[in-house]
DNA sequence: TGCTGCGCTTGGATCGTTCACAAAGGAGCC
DNA sequence: GGCTCCTTTGTGAACGATCCAAGCGCAGCA
């Protein structure tokens, strides 16, 4: 019954956590058998699966990581880069998606590792190190990967190292990508946004947007246009394309007011709908009675501003959801490659809309 | 020069990661040389460090996390949970706090793992259930403790688990707390805001905080009535005590408008002052001519709305930065407490006050 | 009673690193 | 030359889990 392996040990630590040899010392089986407890109960006599559970329940036994990672090769760990914040926005989407992201993992048995550019002590610092040295370490079994926009080296890099990853958002322009990946589907979103406007008697609604080098921008920008034409209404002249940032909303918003008269607006992020509110409070004018206005991604922004912004909200949880059921699929069938996944988003109606 | 525990190996993987022992062969030396050439750079012969180096260089390799860790019992890795968002609540310090508690750790060689609440598959469900598995399946080296509120057991609790930690907020009311925590003087923000407000010619200044069991709430409460009672000013029917909600807010910016005619309102979180725009919107009152208002915390919201909230802001950076040097401290010599910390805010002037 | 098959259990090997200690090599001194 | 001392390198074991293949008991069958 003895158990040489570990009878050889000198003496107990003094705050020794329990390892598998003593719950199986304890137990009266093998090692084996207490990983079988844990790890596949049902191939134990429920009668020795009892006796090895009472066993762990009281040593408080917990597997140890370090140990179980070295052998099954694999981590249970989901990295995220955390891309720098643009202070002065007010699209913290992000906060929203790592907590989803935080929760859905938790439910596969994952945990979150937050890395950020530029980790140190690399012999070969760039954009890419931080994963580069996580993968190389096994320090993560994959990545989930953010910012899809154009020219991003993360997918094709990850791709070229066959690093499981999968992202949220479209590979834009690389066609040969075949990673899976999720998306909110941000021109239905901004095409909701227009349909409400026009129920609501407007005719000459504006576009504010991002420059034409965004894919997600252009995106966004094609909803509105889908919904106008659909209506027939006109939008040349309506259309303005901006920096992300409050003073050019404001700014874009003051030359769309004196040029075209538009009676509402839709915006591309609540930071340039919160330009268009500055530029109505400057004129008198009121968010919601005089000029209607809607934002994109329901921040927080959106919820506390006065008289309340309407917004489009991404399903963060949901696709959260579906990219942690991605990973999954990814790493337990590395070669069937999951669908893409294009989620909708929906409208939170707030007084800024009439 | 042949390395037997290796040699034995039938045939290398598909896409095997070079080990310790490829590189010690390669170079011509032992495992240990390799190890101590990564670790110890200084224990070896400079022309022996460059062949080891470049062994390593070609081969690409990594050191294995799971076999390091396993070996030295620490996993490099801090562990933070992550609260729940309030949605609706303007006070999103904790993106930036995350984000600079990500570099900060980057720079002292560790990563951060998220996690949350009741992690699954535990035998003992409940607030604690997340720390006590990272902790006793050696996941995490320490964590990072964030809402040490009144009653919070988290502190407590890791406490009695000799469980080593930091925590960001001073133990209010556990006299018996030992460990090392880093706080901003919130005191010291509203007091720095009321005397702006002072020097602007205000002397009806009205506080609206938080009810009185929150410790913070008071804390900084006491600073506006410090700075008020410094310049011989009276607070008497000055002092509003609510919900963190900007419904309450404007409630109490309200009735506190009707009754005490206050020129300015120093507030204990953005989103109470957004309560208060609210309410001066309302009253076609506009902020930072007729009334001024000052928040807390220099969220988003403030930056971006109109015409730009005055509000104070906490040093999260350095924050950050104080908080992983003590855990640093902490786990090169337990015995040791590291000095708590008090870092001052700093006040962020916008329109809203005048 | 003896044999086969099945289900559960067992000991040994292994993952890749670091620790403890031993051995080798060179310099300096008598 | 022989001795000691110090620096640098090498060897075996250990960390704690899982995988593998063999071993054991028990029931069923002839």
């Amino acid at each position: 019954m003895a158990v040489p392996a570990r009878s050889t040990r000198p003496a107990p630590r003094h705050v020794a956590a329990p390892t598998l040899a003593d719950v199986a010392e304890r137990a009266g089986v093998s090692r084996q058998t207490v990983s079988n407890a844990v790890n596949n109960p049902d191939l134990l006599r429920p009668e020795t699966l009892m006796r090895v559970q009472e066993a762990i329940e009281t040593l408080g036994y917990v597997p140890n990581r370090a140990a179980r990672n070295l052998r099954t090769r694999a981590s249970n760990l989901i990295g995220l880069r955390l891309s720098p914040i643009w202070e002065g926005t007010a699209s913290t989407a992000m906060d929203r998606f790592v907590h989803s992201l935080v929760w859905a993992s938790r439910e596969a048995g994952y945990h979150l590792l937050l890395f950020s550019d530029d980790a140190p002590f690399t012999r070969d610092p760039g954009p890419m190190a931080g994963y580069d040295d996580l993968l190389r370490s096994t320090a993560v079994d994959a990545f989930v990967v953010t910012d899809t926009f154009l020219g991003n080296p993360q997918a094709a890099w990850l791709r070229e190292r066959r690093a499981p990853f999968v992202a949220f958002g479209r590979p834009w322009d690389d066609d040969a990508a075949r990673h899976p990946w999720v998306d909110v589907d941000g021109a239905a979103g901004t095409s909701a946004a227009t349909e409400h406007l026009i129920e609501r008697g407007h005719t000459r609604i504006a576009w504010i947007g991002w420059r034409k080098d965004s894919h997600l921008g252009e995106d966004r920008r094609s909803g509105w246009t889908r919904a106008m034409h659909g209506h027939h209404l006109s939008t040349s002249g309506l259309a303005s394309r901006v920096e992300d940032t409050v003073a050019s909303g404001r700014e874009a918003s003051a030359v769309m007011l004196d040029d075209a008269a538009p009676t509402a607006f839709v915006c591309a992020s609540d930071t340039l709908a919160m330009g268009v509110l500055h530029t109505l409070a400057e004129r008198g004018l009121h968010a919601g009675q005089d000029v209607a206005v809607v934002g994109f991604d329901d921040s927080q922004v959106a919820q506390v501003v006065h008289p309340g912004l309407t917004s489009v909200r991404q399903p963060l949880e949901e696709v959260a959801l579906a990219l942690v059921r991605a990973l999954e699929d990814l790493l337990a069938t590395p070669s069937v490659v999951a669908p893409a996944q294009l989620l909708a988003p929906s409208l939170v109606v707030r007084p800024s809309s009439g």
